[in-house]
DNA sequence: TAATTTATGTTGTTAGTAACAACTATAATA
DNA sequence: TATTATAGTTGTTACTAACAACATAAATTA
Protein backbone atom coordinates (compact mmCIF):
# COMPACT_ATOMS: atom_id res chain seq x y z
CA UNK A 1 0.00 0.00 0.00
CA UNK A 2 1.85 2.76 -1.56
CA UNK A 3 -0.63 5.69 0.54
CA UNK A 4 0.49 4.50 3.57
CA UNK A 5 3.88 4.80 2.87
CA UNK A 6 3.56 8.49 1.71
CA UNK A 7 1.87 8.73 5.19
CA UNK A 8 4.23 7.55 6.78
CA UNK A 9 7.41 9.39 5.24
CA UNK A 10 5.43 12.27 5.60
CA UNK A 11 4.89 12.07 9.39
CA UNK A 12 8.30 11.31 9.72
CA UNK A 13 9.47 14.18 8.43
CA UNK A 14 6.78 16.42 10.16
CA UNK A 15 8.26 14.88 13.31
CA UNK A 16 11.56 14.99 12.90
CA UNK A 17 11.27 18.84 11.73
CA UNK A 18 9.05 19.10 15.40
CA UNK A 19 11.49 17.42 17.37
CA UNK A 20 14.16 19.72 16.28
CA UNK A 21 12.69 23.22 16.91
CA UNK A 22 11.00 22.05 20.19
CA UNK A 23 14.37 21.03 21.08
CA UNK A 24 15.81 24.65 20.66
CA UNK A 25 13.07 25.93 21.91
CA UNK A 26 13.47 24.22 24.95
CA UNK A 27 17.17 23.77 25.01
CA UNK A 28 17.41 27.36 25.24
CA UNK A 29 15.01 28.13 27.64
CA UNK A 30 16.18 25.41 29.84
CA UNK A 31 19.39 26.72 29.80
CA UNK A 32 19.14 30.07 30.80
CA UNK A 33 17.76 28.56 34.20
CA UNK A 34 21.09 27.06 35.68
CA UNK A 35 20.46 23.33 34.63
CA UNK A 36 20.92 21.30 31.49
CA UNK A 37 18.18 19.53 29.79
CA UNK A 38 19.25 16.33 31.19
CA UNK A 39 19.35 18.02 34.79
CA UNK A 40 16.11 19.58 33.77
CA UNK A 41 14.31 15.78 32.83
CA UNK A 42 15.51 14.08 35.99
CA UNK A 43 13.87 17.05 38.09
CA UNK A 44 10.96 16.43 35.93
CA UNK A 45 10.74 12.57 36.46
CA UNK A 46 11.33 13.38 40.64
CA UNK A 47 8.28 15.52 40.52
CA UNK A 48 6.25 13.10 38.82
CA UNK A 49 7.61 9.28 40.12
CA UNK A 50 8.42 10.82 43.69
CA UNK A 51 11.12 9.86 45.87
CA UNK A 52 13.40 7.50 43.85
CA UNK A 53 16.43 5.43 43.83
CA UNK A 54 19.31 6.24 41.29
CA UNK A 55 18.41 2.92 39.36
CA UNK A 56 15.03 3.42 39.30
CA UNK A 57 15.49 6.94 38.51
CA UNK A 58 17.74 5.79 35.78
CA UNK A 59 15.39 3.06 34.42
CA UNK A 60 12.20 6.01 34.08
CA UNK A 61 14.90 7.88 32.11
CA UNK A 62 15.71 4.93 29.96
CA UNK A 63 19.48 6.19 30.82
CA UNK A 64 22.35 4.14 32.24
CA UNK A 65 22.66 4.21 35.80
CA UNK A 66 26.20 5.95 35.74
CA UNK A 67 24.82 8.81 33.46
CA UNK A 68 22.13 9.12 35.40
CA UNK A 69 24.70 9.19 38.51
CA UNK A 70 26.74 11.85 37.51
CA UNK A 71 23.59 14.16 35.92
CA UNK A 72 22.05 13.47 39.93
CA UNK A 73 25.56 14.87 41.14
CA UNK A 74 25.22 18.20 39.65
CA UNK A 75 21.87 18.62 40.81
CA UNK A 76 23.02 17.51 44.20
CA UNK A 77 25.94 20.40 44.08
CA UNK A 78 23.60 22.96 43.00
CA UNK A 79 21.12 21.99 46.17
CA UNK A 80 18.05 21.07 43.86
CA UNK A 81 17.69 17.10 45.26
CA UNK A 82 18.76 15.65 48.40
CA UNK A 83 20.32 11.91 48.66
CA UNK A 84 18.86 9.84 52.13
CA UNK A 85 20.31 6.94 52.86
CA UNK A 86 17.68 3.95 53.42
CA UNK A 87 18.30 2.47 56.90
CA UNK A 88 17.42 -0.76 55.51
CA UNK A 89 20.21 -0.95 52.39
CA UNK A 90 22.58 0.50 53.41
CA UNK A 91 24.02 0.52 49.73
CA UNK A 92 20.96 2.37 48.04
CA UNK A 93 19.95 5.87 48.13
CA UNK A 94 16.71 7.77 48.48
CA UNK A 95 16.49 10.57 46.11
CA UNK A 96 14.36 13.40 46.29
CA UNK A 97 13.91 17.33 45.32
CA UNK A 98 14.67 20.10 47.81
CA UNK A 99 11.71 23.64 47.57
CA UNK A 100 14.51 25.11 45.67
CA UNK A 101 14.40 21.73 43.17
CA UNK A 102 10.90 21.79 43.34
CA UNK A 103 10.26 25.59 42.35
CA UNK A 104 12.84 25.30 39.38
CA UNK A 105 10.89 22.90 38.00
CA UNK A 106 7.33 24.07 38.13
CA UNK A 107 8.81 27.50 37.02
CA UNK A 108 10.45 26.13 33.64
CA UNK A 109 7.66 23.49 33.58
CA UNK A 110 4.95 26.35 33.63
CA UNK A 111 6.75 28.75 31.16
CA UNK A 112 7.08 26.35 28.31
CA UNK A 113 3.67 25.38 28.91
CA UNK A 114 2.75 28.68 28.35
CA UNK A 115 4.72 29.22 24.73
CA UNK A 116 2.74 25.75 24.29
CA UNK A 117 -0.43 27.56 24.40
CA UNK A 118 0.52 30.65 22.85
CA UNK A 119 1.70 28.21 19.85
CA UNK A 120 -1.74 26.18 19.55
CA UNK A 121 -3.86 29.80 20.16
CA UNK A 122 -5.25 29.86 16.84
CA UNK A 123 -6.16 25.98 16.13
CA UNK A 124 -9.62 24.21 17.05
CA UNK A 125 -9.90 22.18 20.10
CA UNK A 126 -11.55 19.06 18.01
CA UNK A 127 -7.67 19.07 15.79
CA UNK A 128 -5.60 19.51 18.76
CA UNK A 129 -7.00 16.93 20.61
CA UNK A 130 -7.36 14.56 17.70
CA UNK A 131 -3.27 15.10 17.23
CA UNK A 132 -2.85 14.28 21.13
CA UNK A 133 -4.84 11.06 20.72
CA UNK A 134 -2.65 10.39 17.83
CA UNK A 135 0.60 11.72 19.33
CA UNK A 136 -0.19 9.67 22.19
CA UNK A 137 -1.08 6.23 20.44
CA UNK A 138 2.64 6.92 18.16
CA UNK A 139 4.73 7.05 21.64
CA UNK A 140 3.19 3.67 22.85
CA UNK A 141 3.57 2.06 20.08
CA UNK A 142 6.97 3.44 19.51
CA UNK A 143 8.11 2.89 23.00
CA UNK A 144 6.69 -0.96 22.79
CA UNK A 145 9.25 -1.41 20.35
CA UNK A 146 12.09 0.02 22.96
CA UNK A 147 11.75 -2.85 24.57
CA UNK A 148 12.35 -5.40 22.26
CA UNK B 1 -9.17 30.53 29.01
CA UNK B 2 -7.49 27.38 31.24
CA UNK B 3 -9.30 24.83 29.03
CA UNK B 4 -6.54 25.94 26.02
CA UNK B 5 -3.92 25.79 29.24
CA UNK B 6 -4.98 22.40 29.90
CA UNK B 7 -4.90 21.34 26.22
CA UNK B 8 -1.48 23.61 25.63
CA UNK B 9 -0.56 21.06 29.08
CA UNK B 10 -1.58 17.99 27.44
CA UNK B 11 -0.04 18.53 24.17
CA UNK B 12 3.51 19.75 25.71
CA UNK B 13 3.75 16.15 27.69
CA UNK B 14 2.54 14.10 24.55
CA UNK B 15 5.51 15.91 22.33
CA UNK B 16 7.70 15.75 24.75
CA UNK B 17 7.14 11.59 25.12
CA UNK B 18 6.82 11.60 21.68
CA UNK B 19 10.49 13.23 21.11
CA UNK B 20 11.82 10.82 23.55
CA UNK B 21 10.83 7.73 22.11
CA UNK B 22 12.15 9.06 19.07
CA UNK B 23 15.42 9.69 19.64
CA UNK B 24 15.63 6.17 21.35
CA UNK B 25 14.64 4.65 18.47
CA UNK B 26 16.75 6.40 15.81
CA UNK B 27 19.63 6.94 17.89
CA UNK B 28 20.00 2.91 18.13
CA UNK B 29 19.72 2.74 14.75
CA UNK B 30 21.34 5.63 12.93
CA UNK B 31 24.65 4.25 15.32
CA UNK B 32 24.38 0.69 14.11
CA UNK B 33 25.29 2.53 10.56
CA UNK B 34 28.81 3.71 10.98
CA UNK B 35 27.48 7.63 11.71
CA UNK B 36 26.14 9.51 14.44
CA UNK B 37 22.84 11.51 14.37
CA UNK B 38 24.87 14.79 13.64
CA UNK B 39 26.11 13.08 10.56
CA UNK B 40 23.38 11.39 9.30
CA UNK B 41 21.13 14.80 9.36
CA UNK B 42 24.13 16.84 7.62
CA UNK B 43 23.47 13.73 5.15
CA UNK B 44 20.13 14.33 5.14
CA UNK B 45 20.62 18.20 4.15
CA UNK B 46 23.05 17.46 1.78
CA UNK B 47 20.56 15.07 -0.07
CA UNK B 48 17.76 17.72 0.38
CA UNK B 49 19.43 20.71 -0.20
CA UNK B 50 21.94 19.67 -2.72
CA UNK B 51 25.73 20.99 -2.21
CA UNK B 52 26.20 23.82 0.27
CA UNK B 53 29.18 25.73 1.60
CA UNK B 54 29.84 24.83 4.77
CA UNK B 55 28.15 28.22 6.11
CA UNK B 56 25.17 27.03 4.86
CA UNK B 57 24.98 23.86 5.92
CA UNK B 58 25.55 25.29 9.38
CA UNK B 59 22.47 27.73 8.98
CA UNK B 60 20.04 24.98 7.80
CA UNK B 61 21.09 22.28 10.66
CA UNK B 62 20.75 25.30 12.99
CA UNK B 63 24.28 24.98 14.07
CA UNK B 64 27.63 26.78 15.03
CA UNK B 65 30.13 26.39 11.66
CA UNK B 66 32.40 25.19 14.32
CA UNK B 67 30.47 22.09 14.95
CA UNK B 68 29.47 21.77 11.76
CA UNK B 69 32.86 22.49 10.78
CA UNK B 70 33.88 18.66 12.68
CA UNK B 71 30.90 16.84 11.87
CA UNK B 72 31.41 17.50 8.05
CA UNK B 73 35.11 16.39 8.81
CA UNK B 74 33.79 12.63 9.79
CA UNK B 75 31.67 12.44 7.16
CA UNK B 76 34.68 13.47 5.52
CA UNK B 77 36.97 10.83 6.82
CA UNK B 78 34.31 8.11 6.27
CA UNK B 79 34.54 9.19 2.52
CA UNK B 80 30.81 9.80 3.11
CA UNK B 81 31.15 13.66 2.18
CA UNK B 82 33.51 15.91 -0.97
CA UNK B 83 35.05 19.23 -0.09
CA UNK B 84 35.52 20.91 -3.68
CA UNK B 85 37.14 24.30 -3.63
CA UNK B 86 35.20 26.88 -5.21
CA UNK B 87 37.64 28.61 -7.85
CA UNK B 88 35.80 31.60 -7.39
CA UNK B 89 36.45 32.07 -4.03
CA UNK B 90 39.40 30.71 -2.29
CA UNK B 91 38.35 30.62 1.11
CA UNK B 92 35.07 28.56 0.04
CA UNK B 93 34.18 25.09 0.07
CA UNK B 94 31.59 22.86 -1.52
CA UNK B 95 30.50 20.54 0.19
CA UNK B 96 28.30 17.40 -1.79
CA UNK B 97 27.69 14.31 -0.91
CA UNK B 98 29.63 11.05 -2.47
CA UNK B 99 27.76 8.21 -3.65
CA UNK B 100 28.57 6.45 -0.85
CA UNK B 101 26.94 8.96 1.37
CA UNK B 102 23.80 9.04 -0.61
CA UNK B 103 23.52 5.41 -0.31
CA UNK B 104 23.59 5.45 3.04
CA UNK B 105 21.32 8.12 3.45
CA UNK B 106 18.58 6.71 1.52
CA UNK B 107 18.96 3.41 3.60
CA UNK B 108 18.80 4.72 6.82
CA UNK B 109 15.63 7.08 5.62
CA UNK B 110 13.69 4.25 4.11
CA UNK B 111 14.21 1.52 7.04
CA UNK B 112 13.05 4.66 9.62
CA UNK B 113 9.93 5.07 7.29
CA UNK B 114 9.11 1.41 7.39
CA UNK B 115 9.42 1.58 10.97
CA UNK B 116 7.23 4.57 11.00
CA UNK B 117 5.00 3.21 8.50
CA UNK B 118 4.04 -0.55 10.67
CA UNK B 119 3.51 1.85 13.93
CA UNK B 120 0.72 4.16 11.77
CA UNK B 121 -0.68 0.74 9.72
CA UNK B 122 -4.40 0.94 12.30
CA UNK B 123 -4.66 4.45 12.03
CA UNK B 124 -7.40 5.89 10.04
CA UNK B 125 -5.76 7.94 7.43
CA UNK B 126 -8.23 10.98 8.48
CA UNK B 127 -6.80 10.88 11.77
CA UNK B 128 -2.99 10.99 10.38
CA UNK B 129 -3.81 13.06 7.81
CA UNK B 130 -5.45 15.83 10.77
CA UNK B 131 -2.21 15.44 13.02
CA UNK B 132 0.32 16.18 9.81
CA UNK B 133 -1.28 19.12 9.81
CA UNK B 134 -1.35 20.34 13.07
CA UNK B 135 2.29 18.87 13.52
CA UNK B 136 3.35 21.24 10.84
CA UNK B 137 1.71 24.54 12.01
CA UNK B 138 2.91 23.56 15.82
CA UNK B 139 6.46 23.81 13.74
CA UNK B 140 6.09 26.20 11.98
CA UNK B 141 4.47 28.34 14.86
CA UNK B 142 7.64 27.40 16.76
CA UNK B 143 10.10 27.81 14.26
CA UNK B 144 8.87 31.83 13.86
CA UNK B 145 9.60 32.00 17.58
CA UNK B 146 13.22 31.18 17.06
CA UNK B 147 14.42 33.77 15.12
CA UNK B 148 13.82 36.55 17.54
C1' DT C 1 46.47 51.58 -4.38
C1' DA C 2 46.70 50.82 0.63
C1' DA C 3 44.25 50.09 4.88
C1' DT C 4 40.32 48.50 7.08
C1' DT C 5 36.55 45.61 7.44
C1' DT C 6 34.02 41.56 6.53
C1' DA C 7 33.42 36.68 5.39
C1' DT C 8 34.96 31.57 5.31
C1' DG C 9 36.72 27.75 7.69
C1' DT C 10 39.61 25.63 11.25
C1' DT C 11 41.33 24.90 15.87
C1' DG C 12 41.41 25.53 21.13
C1' DT C 13 38.68 25.22 24.89
C1' DT C 14 34.86 24.18 27.73
C1' DA C 15 30.52 21.90 29.09
C1' DG C 16 26.95 18.60 28.49
C1' DT C 17 25.17 13.85 26.89
C1' DA C 18 25.70 9.07 27.31
C1' DA C 19 27.41 4.34 27.27
C1' DC C 20 30.47 0.45 28.80
C1' DA C 21 33.65 -1.49 31.95
C1' DA C 22 35.83 -1.77 36.29
C1' DC C 23 35.41 -1.04 41.01
C1' DT C 24 33.76 -0.77 46.13
C1' DA C 25 30.53 -1.94 49.36
C1' DT C 26 26.51 -4.19 50.85
C1' DA C 27 22.92 -7.73 50.65
C1' DA C 28 21.12 -12.17 49.41
C1' DT C 29 21.76 -16.95 48.30
C1' DA C 30 23.80 -21.46 48.23
C1' DT D 1 30.98 -19.43 55.04
C1' DA D 2 31.56 -18.68 50.18
C1' DT D 3 29.51 -17.20 46.19
C1' DT D 4 26.61 -14.41 43.67
C1' DA D 5 23.83 -10.43 42.91
C1' DT D 6 22.68 -5.51 43.57
C1' DA D 7 23.55 -0.32 44.29
C1' DG D 8 26.20 3.42 43.16
C1' DT D 9 30.59 5.61 41.77
C1' DT D 10 34.54 6.41 38.87
C1' DG D 11 37.54 5.80 34.59
C1' DT D 12 37.36 6.02 29.95
C1' DT D 13 35.71 7.02 25.48
C1' DA D 14 32.90 9.26 21.89
C1' DC D 15 29.42 12.55 20.44
C1' DT D 16 26.99 17.17 20.69
C1' DA D 17 27.63 21.93 20.63
C1' DA D 18 28.85 26.67 21.64
C1' DC D 19 32.17 30.64 22.00
C1' DA D 20 36.58 32.68 21.14
C1' DA D 21 40.69 33.12 18.66
C1' DC D 22 42.88 32.46 14.54
C1' DA D 23 44.52 32.44 9.43
C1' DT D 24 43.28 33.41 5.02
C1' DA D 25 40.86 35.63 1.39
C1' DA D 26 37.54 38.94 -0.35
C1' DA D 27 35.23 43.35 -0.28
C1' DT D 28 35.05 48.08 1.10
C1' DT D 29 36.71 52.46 2.07
C1' DA D 30 39.84 56.12 2.37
Amino acid sequence: MPANLERAEALYEAVNQLIRVHQFRDRDYICSHDVSVAQCYALETLVKRGPLRLQALADEMYLDKSTTSRVVDSLLRKEYVLKLLDPADQRAIQLSLTPAGEALYHTIHQDLIMEEASLIKDLSPEVIDGTLTLIQQLTKAARARLGS
